[in-house]
DNA sequence: ATGAAAGCGCTAACAA
DNA sequence: TTGTTAGCGCTTTCAT
């Protein structure tokens, strides 16, 4: 099964004519005659010849596959995004490579590999500002980040427009009546953490409610520190009416605390996630949050670096994606779904 | 920064050497003169060499990439493997290429490209037995399969030890006392699921319980479909005291529905699934379940995959890992967590 | 419209 | 120990 592959020379020979002109069948250039066309494609069919991708991309110096770093390919919102990333590259020709980098250390190793080795054409970064793990990656080699608006002008982004996405849950819960609103942030280290939390405080601003800082919180997205933020306010006995947590993760340990506590949601408590994770309609209540697109965001990331790659950017984009409103009995008791 | 990288023999000029005597430093060749090689590697380093890993592949025959190829990328369950895969990969100088292929075109066409035009060493297919893909795979080209043992003993596979898992999944229902035990199946063309159902049969048998087939219920993993099966018992009045779903999310369906026909759980139903997925332990209440180390599964599938394709695997090898019970509240009230 | 020659960047086989 | 000569399988000139 090793050196049993033909090659286009064997076709060539079985065909009776050059290499040359099997290369130009199987690429499909027009200046061959309809008839040599046809012993060619015959020769290639009974000596069952399929061109070899590597020596394509060695001739072209271009390997046709992308990769996506992510910081893991679990969890939900990054695997939607990898496969979304995935689906589109391969509709236009390419493979995608993902790779889970936990650390700074592990994204070098990485990068230098993928990159430094030529084993891909473009780069997509989930959570680029993680960690500063940014500077591991070269200039001049295509990438788009996605997750958080590059703050390089010369590099594209694809993100949730967390700022607004943060605004309009904090107004939906103002819109219901509530006014002591607390704030579960993820690691403020991340922008999209800070994004939310500013879109949060402009809902407050705009609502004429002051900001109370002993209402934020930070989490780290997973539901334990949800549960540990809920109960830390009541520790304090500073109770609000509603909680904005920027995960469905969180949002969850909180209507998990919430329930041990002997807190009715939302009659004395309602709470809203970032996300519409797979499941949140089967929490209890189910979860009224803001939807995002992830699938989508992957799409558009690999349409964004494919023009980089092909130089035909003008200049570097930043896109945004709009969440939407998901209201569910976390907030309102007669919320559909 | 296209033509601008150095090849080995820019190297080689510039450390007055041929490209040859290059390669072997870069291979780390022991016939080379500690001198000879310190001029090569500065000049390396001058240089900012890299060697280019195509060129590398071309050279070999071999691609040093692997490929995993699922129904999805975001089910929890199948990245679970994919990461767990792909970091066993990396660790052994290869890269996992993901793919998704939600039918048997797509899985046929995906094969194809792959593997007919040699962009990857050997292959991972989760579920091969869905939809008849499996068909679709070329002979004596390196494979192994995930999820369900392998029909065909010259296919290697690792997987679940299904029938064990659902054995005593039931088990530990009988053993608290139910003998009313309804079960909701995945898909019955899964291999995957005629196991587990072989498995409830045979505690069943064991403790001398009857089997009856109106208490059997096909689902499709989805939790909606766990929340039918429970509205379909119901409605034949055959509500049982205790429902083993093949997976968490079926189990989750069921919970749910459980709470709105106000059953209480476990008192007047207990539940059990499979899989321990994230979040498992946040339903209402906790889920009683088997755990399944996924990552473990895709780590054992790479390096048997990279033992067939090293071809220093004597015969062919059908794993099954063991599933481990986990109680929590949703059997037992005094259930731990 | 087709073919011949050269080259992509590396490794392998042989020679020196 | 090092260098020379051929490839790996394809594409890209440039002839014809």
């Amino acid at each position: 099964m090793h050196r049993s592959r033909p090659t286009i020379r064997d076709v060539a020979r079985e065909a009776g004519v050059s290499h040359q002109t099997v290369s130009r069948v199987i690429n499909e250039s027009a200046d061959v005659l309809p008839e040599t066309r046809a012993r060619v494609e015959a020769a290639i069919e009974t000596l069952g010849f399929r061109p070899s991708a590597i020596a394509r991309s060695m001739a072209h110096g271009r390997t046709n596959t992308l990769a996506c770093i992510a910081p893991n390919l679990t969890d939900y919102t990054l695997a939607s995004v990898i496969e979304g990333a995935e689906i589109e590259a391969r509709q236009n020709g390419y493979f995608l490579l993902s790779s889970s980098a936990n650390d700074p250390e592990a994204f070098r190793a990485l990068v230098d590999e993928l990159v430094g080795h030529r084993r891909v054409d473009g780069l997509i970064v989930i959570n680029p500002y993680m960690d500063e793990r940014y500077q591991a990656i070269p200039e001049n080699f295509p990438v788009v980040f996605v997750g958080a608006k590059s703050h390089d002008k010369s590099i594209c982004s694809v993100s949730l427009d967390d700022e607004k996405a943060a605004y309009d849950a904090t107004k939906h819960l103002i819109s219901i009546g509530h006014r002591q609103i607390a704030l579960v942030t993820g690691p403020m280290e991340e922008d999209c953490s800070r994004d939310r939390s500013a879109g949060y405080a402009r809902a407050l601003d705009e609502a004429g409610i002051p900001v109370d800082l002993t209402m934020t919180i930070e989490g780290d997205w997973s539901a334990t520190s949800g549960q540990d933020a809920l109960l830390s306010l009541a520790e304090q006995g500073r109770l609000p009416s509603a909680i904005f947590a920027q995960n469905d993760r969180m949002a969850l340990g909180v209507l998990h605390t919430a329930r041990d506590m002997g807190l009715r949601v939302p009659e004395q408590l309602a709470v809203i996630g970032v996300d519409d994770m797979p499941l949140s309609s089967y929490f209890d209540p189910p979860l009224t949050t803001m939807h995002q697109d992830m699938p989508r965001i992957g799409l558009e990331a690999t349409r964004m670096l494919l023009k980089v790659i092909d130089r035909l950017i003008e200049q570097c984009s930043q896109m945004k994606l709009s969440a939407q409103l998901i209201i569910r009995q976390s907030t309102c008791n007669k919320g559909g779904d």
